[in-house]
DNA sequence: GCTCTTAAAGTCATTCTGACTGTAAGATAG
DNA sequence: CTATCTTACAGTCAGAATGACTTTAAGAGC
């Protein structure tokens, strides 16, 4: 049997968390090098597929051991096996990356593992990257801008309970500008996937709003004929 | 080092082809497994991905092999890896596939090649194929489907030049439904992706049609930031 | 009571969409 | 050479969706 490329795993760890000014900005977990090459440089959170362990699982643990975390959402991004991914290195180093990208609770991000060698960056304004994991973040990017609008992706980012206020919040967040209350409340209760618990969250200094949950019989996601049942998500309809 | 999953690309290559009544309707190769498992059953062609060679590479020359055509688009679909895509089979047979997906031009299809073990097959109603096939197809199919309502992709079925009725035929036959014809020539109008080339196609028994052409302008479907390169396309813009 | 702030409902003009009608320009049959 | 058939292509109309904006409601804090 001839040599093969070596298969490895990584993952986009998105989350949104409060910048100076209290509003959310979208983050992601990176984890420093330690070794050649771009021994210094900051890079996906990744390692190799195991003989006999499931991809998304790889995924999902190799989110667990950088963040402490668990996924509310997971999701297979592409896969990157150009020749050319680690420039200066021996053909022998081939690497094809599998690479997911996953959501994490703005809450329990806080409560995430930080340390010297692992950290949050803001999204937008990242800084040089090892191999071509900037191209990996911008393509992770532009589909979760993309399958936001289309999905329920939103609540990957929220709690089970929130205002409409928060749910916009997330939005604009992800889609980098500010969107009209009104028209959007307008198009959420449209859709129909959000749904009104009748409590109210007290304690604001304003007209108290009501609190809504995701209705839990619409998938977070449209996958197609794909149906991961990797994150802790339930379906049925 | 320890053992690790292989690496194999498979591809599903569509086209479109006339059937029986002379309507168009969509069509994909298979070819037919050789050996075990699955022996006797038709399957996605496919192979191991060679240590120097690049993925999308990789898929263009399997479908080169065969059908004897070159993909008039290609793109990568997913990766397969689940632990139990080959039941029965050892744990050390593991092998996690990367599925392209590709279009062929109509009139080329019908001078590929075909044999006992080669043939096309309508993406509709197909029989049990090997491995997880049918679930591949089918992720395909929703894939194209999805991707042609804002995409140029229909060109990939197409020649240089065509009437609206031709490309509205692409649409009904990967779509599966009748269009307006009136609401389709508005469409497509509006989005400007398509050109009136001023010459019309002659010798049919009615009013003679204008003859389009695709803007080369504009990228035949939205990658976002990743841009293959891999196909005969030039892109702009 | 007054003010501040956000919730929530509603208005209005524009654009988009689907269904449909009407006319134009050829070929063919008689 | 006229009637008929077929499809191209233009246009209409009503309802839905969208973006910008206004109004009123319901709390907190002073």
């Amino acid at each position: 049997m001839t040599e093969a490329p070596a298969l490895a795993v990584s993952t986009v760890i998105f989350t949104l968390r409060p910048d100076s000014s209290g509003s959310m900005k979208l983050a992601l977990a990176l984890v420093r090098r330690i070794r050649k090459p771009f021994d210094g440089l900051w890079a996906l959170p990744g390692g190799p597929l195991a003989m006999s362990e499931d991809i998304a699982d790889a995924a999902s643990r190799n989110l667990r051991e950088t963040t402490g975390l668990q996924p509310r959402y997971l999701e297979q991004l592409y896969a990157f096996g150009s020749l050319d991914r680690s420039p200066g290195s021996n053909e022998k180093d081939r690497v094809v990356s599998i690479v997911y990208w996953a959501l994490v609770g703005s809450d329990e991000a806080a409560a995430a593992i930080e340390s010297e060698n692992v950290s949050w960056f803001w999204a937008d304004d990242l800084e040089k990257l090892a191999f071509d994991h900037n191209l990996i973040v911008e393509y992770a990017l532009w589909r979760l801008r993309n399958k936001l609008e289309y999905s329920r992706l939103a609540h990957g980012f929220l709690g089970e309970r929130f205002t409409l206020a928060q749910l916009r919040e997330v939005y604009e967040a992800v889609l980098g500008r500010e969107l009209d209350p009104g028209n959007f409340r307008r198009m959420v209760e449209a859709n129909g996937a959000v749904v009104a618990t009748g409590e109210r969250l007290e304690g604001t200094r304003h007209r108290p709003p009501q609190l809504y949950r995701y209705d839990s019989s619409i998938d977070l996601t449209d996958l197609g004929p794909l149906k991961t049942g990797n994150t802790k998500q339930e379906k049925k309809k």
